[in-house]
DNA sequence: ATGTTTTCTAAGCCATCGCTTAGTTATATT
DNA sequence: AATATAACTAAGCGATGGCTTAGAAAACAT
C-alpha cells in the first residue's frame, strides 16, 4: 500500500480559509497558501485540484465555522431577539486576532458579484438564502403573520447584516453595537 | 516645444474608474486598463506614475461622479428625507449598464480593510467621514438636537448605506427599495 | 527484503503581472 | 528647414501568478 498523508485536510483548509478571509481571493497567492497551510503546492493541488477548489472548500469550512451561531439562532425561542443575538455574536471576534474581522461570505459576494465564476457565486447565494429563510422562520415564531411583511423584514435584516459585516472591518465596537440597536429598534 | 497629449486625462481616468469599480483593484490588470483607456502603458505610467496612482485618481474621479447626488443632499431642506432620497439616488443605475452596480468606495473599503496600503485606506476613510458629517448636518436641520443621538443615527445611516452598496450588486430593485423604506421607517 | 503505491520535496513550466526602455513621431520654437 | 522637447509605439524587463513534473521517501502487502 501507499504512504499516508502528513496533514489533515480539514486542518489545512481552516488555515487557507483564514487567509482568504483576511486577504480575499485574488490577493491570496498559492505561495502564501502553501506557507500558511504548511504543505507543499503539490499537496494543495492533489487534495483540492485548484486554487478555486480550495477556495470553495474554504467557504464551506467558513460556513461550518458559523454553524455554532446558526444553531444557536435556530434553537432560539425568543423571536427577533434571537436574530439580534446572532448579529452580536457575529461581531464577537476572538481577542487573539486569530480570525479576521468581517464575514468571508460577504467579502466573497463583494469580490465576485461581477465575476464570471458561477460556482462561487452560487455557493454564496445558497448560503445567504438559507440565512434569510432562517430569519423568516424566527420572525414568524416571534408572532408576525403577514407573509409580505415577513419577506420585507427578513430582506431588511439580511442587508443590514451585510452592512454590519462590512462595517465590522473598520468601525469601533461602540459604533457596531449602536448600529445593531438601531437596526432592531422597533421590532 | 513638445508634442501634445492625444488624450484628456480626465476622460481616461473615468474609463479606468469604471473598470476598477467593476472588477476591483487586484482583478484589474494594467493590460486591461490600457485597452479600456485606449492609451499605451507608457502613457498610463507617465501620467499617473503607477497602478496605485491611477487607482487613487479613479477614486477621486468617483467622488466627483457622486458630487451631483451629494450636492443635492447638501442643498436639501427636508432633513432626513433628503438622506433617504440620497439612498434612492445611489441605487438608480443608468439603464445602459455603462456603470457597475454598487459603490466603488465601499468596494475599496472591503478590498483594502486588511491591506497595508495606508494611502488608499486614508482616502476612503476621509470620504466616508465627510458623508457621515453631512448626515449629521441634515439630521440636525431635521430638528434633532441630542448630540449623542445624532452621532448614533448618522453612524447607523452610514453603515446602512454600506449594506445597501453591497446588496445593490445582487439584490432586486424591490428588495433594495424595501430595504430603504425599512431603514428610514421611524425617522 | 522486495515490490507497489501514494505522498513528499523541490525544481521548473508557461502566462501574466507591474513597470521600463529604445526608438519613432508629432509639435513648437528658432 | 533645423532643432529641441515631449508623447507616441512596441518590445521587453525581472518577478510572480497558477499549476506540473521528476524523483526521493514512506507506508503497507507479499
Amino acid at each position: 500500500m501507499a504512504r499516508k498523508k502528513e496533514y489533515i485536510e480539514e486542518e489545512v483548509i481552516e488555515k487557507a480559509m483564514v487567509l482568504f478571509w483576511r486577504n480575499g481571493y485574488e490577493a491570496t497567492s498559492v505561495r502564501m497558501l502553501e506557507k500558511a497551510m504548511g504543505i507543499n503546492q503539490f499537496s494543495i493541488y492533489s487534495s483540492f485540484g485548484s486554487k478555486q477548489g480550495l477556495f470553495l472548500k474554504s467557504i464551506h469550512c467558513y460556513e461550518g465555522y458559523l454553524q455554532g451561531m446558526i444553531e444557536k439562532l435556530r434553537n432560539s425561542t425568543n423571536g427577533v431577539e434571537g436574530i439580534k443575538t446572532f448579529f452580536y455574536d457575529s461581531i464577537n471576534t476572538p481577542s487573539d486576532c486569530s480570525t479576521p474581522k468581517g464575514c468571508l461570505v460577504t467579502n466573497t459576494l463583494n469580490e465576485f458579484a461581477n465575476s464570471e465564476d458561477k460556482l462561487i457565486k452560487e455557493q454564496v447565494i445558497l448560503f445567504t438564502t438559507a440565512i434569510k429563510e432562517l430569519f423568516i422562520e424566527k420572525l414568524r415564531e416571534g408572532g408576525e403573520e403577514d407573509e409580505e411583511l415577513l419577506i420585507k423584514q427578513s430582506n431588511y435584516l439580511l442587508i443590514a447584516k451585510q452592512g454590519l459585516s462590512v462595517a465590522a472591518k473598520v468601525a469601533s465596537e461602540k459604533e457596531l453595537s449602536d448600529y445593531i440597536e438601531m437596526t432592531f429598534r422597533d421590532f
